[in-house]
DNA sequence: CCATAAAGTGGAACCGGTTCCACATCACCA
DNA sequence: TGGTGATGTGGAACCGGTTCCACTTTATGG
């Protein structure tokens, strides 16, 4: 491999112009700049980003952790990021878990590597770093964007939505068709925005004389199994409900397939409200209305700002993201009392 | 941010010794050790990944090539390629296209990338560079895995399967349920994977004295939009069959929706055979019989092989890959003739 | 015609690790 | 007692870029 030695010896001038002409900082002649181009296009010359990141202090890399590859949810969200560097000539550099065992400190060895290797800045999407987490991380490296968190302190830092509000429109979605029974299926409570979204939507039950406990309420662990196992658990049970609330779209998934094999419909005889509006929401039959929250905007905006850092850049950074909800089929007016026994 | 050098001069030892202790390479003396642990721990010295790659002219990381991020098709793959890395304290970093454009171009610019930044082997998965663009490739890179190509000359790089037994299999499934009229929904043309599949099937067909032509066929531009438009226009045309294949698992979802739509019920009326086998497949009603890829099993198979050459390790590399059919509820044996009008 | 600024240039020093070589120390054995 | 090997050690040289400084050449203006 040709070194930029070798191409300042073969166009005949010293190593700091032909830096000069293949990096295209600083003054050089038209001539020093023709001998170098055809020396580099001679020797097949490829500048070596390593020793220019060593020499320059910077990688020219964002880094991005996601907490896993699989599922629908973190693609999109990767690719927004990309895209947006893309006229920036930057690139990402990933760091994943696994979604097994102790995802903390899959977080921190993802995170550890991406800072070892001097990446400009970072982009962490983590339900299972702590707030105190987050401000030792930061103070490693002050060029972070957290997606989907809002640290105590680190008000600059982060990219978030309530999801306390996310919650609350699905509840508001379900009433406002009529429903009064309900039914919910939660993901983890060790995930902290899962929590908020079924608080913000007892919340809002709650302002309607629904109480907590009137409502039938089980763990699907963010699965199309454990979806499908929550509605046959409710159904053994009898639980009687027209409103189905579940904390993302795989475990709808797997509700309205449990419950359509049971032969209740939807929306005719349940409706059925999904949470992070992922392309399987528009997959299903009946398609699934789904609270949509904004997680490429959020990606993106957290993207810009760290391209402001690095280059002073003054590119536009949105901080308020809105939730909205995506209609869709699986919510009906509620036309009988419950459902048959 | 505390040096080698400075970790030296704090344990009053030369760097040579301090590096050895840190890197664990090399005899050092007990004392010695215990002298540069303290000094690491005092001063937060964290090794420079840079530093190291540059001097040691190996980055420890693999590069992976991926057209695109959003779907559910490629997670799954970069997790199993990133979990075989796991073992061996390595990591990928990934570049990938956008699914829009000149997608010969982004794949090059992609690889160009990861070349430049010295990764120690590649993995590829490209329906979008020719034979001759791989062969340019591997002479800059020869540690590289190509997945899902079979390129001529290249045979020790690559790990694929035959698409076009992908294709028979389906065909196979339709015709052992006694279905004899058909419909394919492809993918598009320039996908070389695609032309294979689409190719086996109709082989197998003809072998059973039925010929292209007697069966409807359409792009369905790999999306769920493009496999709903291809079942309207079935259905608006009046065709008439009994087996669907679909080239790829989100067409065949798009066209069940829309047969339903319709009030075709699927397997019933109308048996559906899809490709890939993603995660989708299972979270249809009914769930859809798909003829699955080993994806997984490709990229990790390929990442070993690099691991090998890398570092001379003897990890098993299977090369031969099968192909097979992962039933689920919607095939059904033909019990009418053909679709209602 | 000379003072001064501007443009262009070569090369040493630097980034922060690794590696190699020369050398020191000690144990062991003939 | 002196030769041999194993074990440890310090530091220079190196990886391949960038950057800065000292210097030369050319342009500008009084």
């Amino acid at each position: 491999m040709a070194t930029i030695r070798d191409v300042a010896r073969q166009a005949g001038v010293g190593v700091g112009t032909a830096s000069r002409v293949i990096s295209g900082r600083g003054p050089v002649s038209r001539d020093a700049a023709a001998r170098v181009n055809a020396a580099v296009a001679e020797l097949g010359f490829r500048p070596s980003e390593i020793a220019r990141a060593l020499s320059s202090m910077s990688a020219g890399l964002i880094g991005v952790y996601v907490p896993d590859f699989s599922g629908a949810f973190f693609g999109p969200f990767l690719h927004a990021i990309s895209n947006e560097l893309r006229a920036c000539q930057r690139r990402i550099v990933v760091a994943n878990g696994f979604g097994d065992g102790d995802e903390r400190t899959q977080t921190i060895n993802g995170l550890e590597f991406l800072i070892e290797r001097e990446c400009d800045g970072l982009i962490v999407f983590s339900n299972h770093l702590n707030d105190e987490d987050f401000r030792v991380i930061q103070r490693r490296q002050p060029r972070l964007a957290i997606i989907n968190r809002a640290v105590p302190g680190l008000e600059e830092n982060c990219f978030a939505v309530d999801h306390r509000s996310g919650g609350a429109l699905a509840a508001q979605a379900l009433l406002a068709h009529g429903h009064r029974r309900f039914a919910v299926i939660a993901g983890p409570d060790t995930a902290l925005d899962n929590v908020l979204r079924v608080d913000g939507f007892f919340a809002v039950l709650a302002g309607h004389g629904i109480a907590r406990d009137d409502v039938a309420l089980r763990d699907g662990g963010f699965s199309f199994a454990g979806g499908w196992a929550a509605i046959s658990d409710f159904i053994a049970r009898g639980v009687n409900f027209t409103g189905l609330f579940c904390a993302n779209d795989e475990m709808a998934m797997g509700a309205m397939s449990c419950l359509q094999e049971h032969g209740r419909r939807v929306p005719q005889d349940v409706s059925v409200v999904g949470y992070d509006n992922t392309v399987l929401s528009g997959y299903t039959s009946p398609r699934l209305t789904s609270v949509a929250i904004p997680m490429c905007a959020m990606g993106a905006s957290g993207c810009r700002w760290l391209l402001n850092q690095c280059f002073g850049t003054d590119l536009d950074v949105p901080t308020e993201f809105s939730i909205d909800v995506a209609w869709r089929a699986s919510v009906a007016e509620l036309t009988r009392d419950g459902l048959p026994a």
